[in-house]
DNA sequence: GAGTTTGAAACT
DNA sequence: CAGTTTCAAACTC
C-alpha cells in the first residue's frame, strides 16, 4: 500500500529545486498555492504558473508545455496577498504526455462548481476530507486534480510542500500504475464523424468519459456516476448497469426539466449562435440518435416512449459547460443542489429560432433570385454598352473622324460613370476577371445614382416583377432613361427583396421566440411530452405556417415586391 | 452531523 | 483480467 514510501521508485533528481518551491508558504499545513507540475517526465523540473482567477482551472499539459520556454523552470512564486486568487496550479509529471490528443480538461463537476459561489463568484476550491489516503492517492480530489491541498479538511495530509518528497513518490506510482491518471477523464471523442457528432447533439463535439463509468445501482443519474458528475452521456465506454444517462431517457430529462424550465437565459446567451446556425442548423431537424443507449435498455421498459419527447439539447448544454474550463464558467452563476436538475446552469446549446424557417431550399431560391437579376441586369447593360458604343462611334466619326481609340466621355454620373461601371460589371457579371480600372463599386454607384436621381424612387413605378423588367430590357428602353434608372432600380429592388426576407426573418424568429417563451414556461405544468428539439412546444403551432415560412419569392407583406422567378423560367 | 450508499481506485 | 478491499464523495435521515 504505502510502497511510495519504501523507496520503490526512482529517487527524485531535484528535490532541491522542489524544495525552493516549498519555501513560498509560511503555512506549511495548508498551502495557499496550487501548483502544477510540468516535469513532463522529468521529475524536479517543477514549473509554477500563476493562475490570478483562475483558480480551479486545470491546464492542457501539452498547452502549458510551449510556456515552459518563457517561464523559469525554477521560477518561485511570491505569495500572492490574496492567496485565494493567487492559485499555482501543480502539474502532474506526464508520461508520454503527446499519445493522447488534446483533450478538454473537465473536471468533476464537484470541483468545477465548488470553486464559484451561487453568485459566481471565485470562492476556494473544493476541499478534500481524506482521512486514510493522505491525499496521497486518487481517492483525494486535490491529488486527482493535481493541486495541493489548501485549507482542506484533511487528515495527515501529504499532499504540500512539505511533503513534496512522498507526494512526488506518490505520483510517480500513480502514473507507474495509470499513465493518463491525471489527464481529463472527460475527452471529446475524436471518433465519429461530423454527421455523427451533429446527430447526438448539435453539431459539437461530444464529450465522453475515457475510461467510462462502471455503475451498478444509481443508474449514472447520480453524482456517484463520474459521467453524470461530468454532465455528460455515458458512450460506448461505460460498462454501467441498468444506465439512464442516455439521451432521451426520462429520468435523465425530469433531473434536468426543473432547471431549464426556470432559465430563458440561456436562450438570450446563445442568441448569437443563432445567428450562424440558422441556415446550417435546419438539418438538426431529425431527432438526434441516442448513442448512448445499452443494449440491456434498448429493449427495457424504461426506454423512451416519446422520441420528441427529449432533452438531449439539454445534455448537450451542459456537455458544453463541461468542456469550458471552470474559469471560464466563473461568470454563470451556479446553484448547486443536491439534485441533478441543477448541476449549474450548463452553457446551452442553442438551436437557432430560425432553424424551421430558413430551409436550404428558400436559400437556394433567393440565391436563384439574385442570379436572375444579375442576368438581367447583364444583359440591360450588354445591351446599353452596344448602344452607348454605337452613339460614341457615331459621334466620333462625326467630331472627330480622325481620332484613334474610341471612349466614352463621361458627362454626368448617369452616363459617364455607369460606362465605367458596365465594363466593370459586366465581365464581373460574366464571371470573368474583374476590370482593374473598375473605380467604383455598384452599390457606390447606385447610391451615387440614389442621390442624383430620387425619380424612381417616388415617381417611376417600379416594375413589380421581373416579366416587366425583362420586357423593359428587351424592348430597348430610350437611350438616357435606361442606362441611368435600370441599373440602379435593379439593385434597388434586390436590396429591397432582401431587406424584406430579413425583415420576415426576424418577424418570424421573434415570434418564434416568443412561443418558446411560452413553452418553458408551459413546461413548468408538466407538459413535456411535446418539446422539440429546439424547446419550441409542439403543441403550439409552429410558428412559421407554410404560407408564412420565409420564401424568397413570396411574402404576404411585401405587396409592392417584385414576384420572383427562378432562372428556369417558372 | 452521523450513518449509509456508491463507485473509483487500489490491491490481490 | 476479475474479484476484493479501501477509500472518500454522495446521499439519506
Amino acid at each position: 500500500m504505502e510502497k511510495i514510501e519504501e523507496g520503490h521508485f526512482p529517487p527524485k533528481k531535484a528535490e532541491s529545486e522542489l524544495a525552493s518551491v516549498q519555501v513560498e508558504t509560511d503555512n506549511p499545513a495548508k498551502k495557499l498555492a496550487r501548483q502544477l507540475d510540468f516535469t513532463g517526465g522529468v521529475p524536479g523540473q517543477a514549473l509554477t504558473v500563476s493562475l490570478q482567477e483562475h483558480a480551479n482551472q486545470i491546464i492542457q499539459p501539452e498547452v502549458i508545455k510551449s510556456s515552459q520556454l518563457t517561464v523559469s523552470m525554477k521560477s518561485t512564486q511570491v505569495i500572492s496577498p490574496q492567496p485565494q486568487l493567487q492559485q499555482h496550479i501543480l502539474l502532474m509529471p506526464m508520461q508520454q504526455a503527446p499519445v493522447l490528443p488534446p483533450q478538454p480538461l473537465i473536471r468533476p463537476l464537484s470541483m468545477q462548481s465548488s470553486s464559484e459561489a451561487k453568485d459566481g463568484t471565485p470562492k476556494k476550491p473544493k476541499q478534500c476530507n481524506c482521512k486514510h489516503s493522505r491525499c496521497l492517492k486518487l481517492y483525494c480530489e486535490c491529488f486527482a486534480s493535481g493541486i495541493f491541498c489548501d485549507g482542506c479538511n484533511c487528515a495527515n495530509c501529504h499532499n504540500n510542500v512539505e511533503n513534496e518528497a512522498s507526494r512526488e513518490e506518490a505520483v510517480e506510482a500513480t502514473l507507474e500504475r495509470n499513465p493518463n491518471a491525471f489527464r481529463p477523464k472527460i475527452a471529446s471523442s475524436p471518433h465519429g464523424t461530423r454527421e455523427e457528432r451533429e446527430e447526438a447533439g448539435d453539431g459539437l463535439v461530444l464529450p465522453k468519459h475515457n475510461k467510462g463509468c462502471h455503475c451498478k445501482k444509481s443508474g449514472c443519474l447520480k453524482k456517484y456516476c463520474e459521467c453524470f458528475q461530468a454532465n455528460i452521456l455515458c458512450s460506448e465506454n461505460c460498462r454501467c448497469m441498468d444506465c439512464k444517462n442516455f439521451e432521451g431517457n426520462e429520468e435523465r430529462q425530469a433531473h434536468f426539466h426543473g432547471y431549464h424550465a426556470n432559465n430563458m437565459a440561456y436562450l438570450q446567451q446563445t442568441a448569437n449562435v443563432a445567428i450562424t446556425d440558422a441556415i446550417g442548423s435546419s438539418g438538426y431537424g431529425s431527432p438526434p440518435v441516442n448513442k448512448n443507449r445499452k443494449p440491456q435498455e434498448l429493449f427495457s421498459g424504461s426506454m423512451i416512449k416519446d422520441p420528441v419527447h427529449r432533452l438531449g439539447q439539454f445534455q448537450q448544454e451542459n456537455q458544453i459547460k463541461a468542456s469550458v474550463p471552470p474559469s471560464l464558467l466563473s461568470s454563470i452563476p451556479s446553484t448547486r443542489v443536491s439534485n441533478a436538475a441543477a448541476l449549474g446552469p450548463p452553457k446551452p446549446t442553442y438551436r437557432s429560432l430560425l432553424a424551421d424557417i430558413i430551409q436550404n431550399h428558400d436559400i437556394k431560391e433567393l440565391c436563384s433570385v439574385l442570379i436572375v437579376y444579375a442576368q438581367e441586369a447583364a444583359k440591360i447593360l450588354s445591351d446599353e454598352k452596344d448602344a452607348s458604343l454605337k452613339q460614341a462611334k457615331h459621334h466620333r466619326k462625326a467630331s472627330y473622324p480622325s481620332s484613334g481609340v474610341g471612349k466614352v466621355v463621361p458627362d454626368d454620373c448617369s452616363t459617364g460613370i455607369q460606362a465605367e461601371s458596365i465594363r466593370g460589371d459586366e465581365s464581373r457579371l460574366d464571371g470573368a476577371d474583374v476590370s482593374a480600372e473598375r473605380p467604383i463599386s455598384p452599390g457606390t454607384l447606385a447610391l451615387m445614382c440614389d442621390e442624383q436621381d430620387t425619380t424612381f424612387t417616388a415617381a417611376a413605378a417600379p416594375p413589380n416583377d421581373l416579366t416587366s423588367l425583362s420586357n423593359n430590357t428587351s424592348s430597348q428602353p430610350p437611350h438616357g432613361q435606361g442606362r441611368a434608372e435600370i441599373y440602379p432600380e435593379l439593385e434597388r429592388i434586390v436590396l429591397a427583396q432582401t431587406r424584406d426576407c430579413l425583415k420576415k426573418l426576424i418577424t418570424l424568429g421573434e415570434i418564434k421566440e416568443k412561443k418558446c417563451s411560452l413553452m418553458v414556461r408551459d413546461t413548468d405544468s408538466g407538459r413535456q411530452n411535446n418539446v422539440s428539439s429546439n424547446g419550441v412546444v409542439n403543441t403550439v403551432p409552429p410558428p412559421p405556417p407554410p404560407q408564412q415560412k420565409v420564401d424568397s419569392g413570396t411574402t404576404a407583406a411585401n405587396t409592392t415586391r417584385p414576384k420572383v422567378h427562378p432562372p428556369d423560367g417558372k
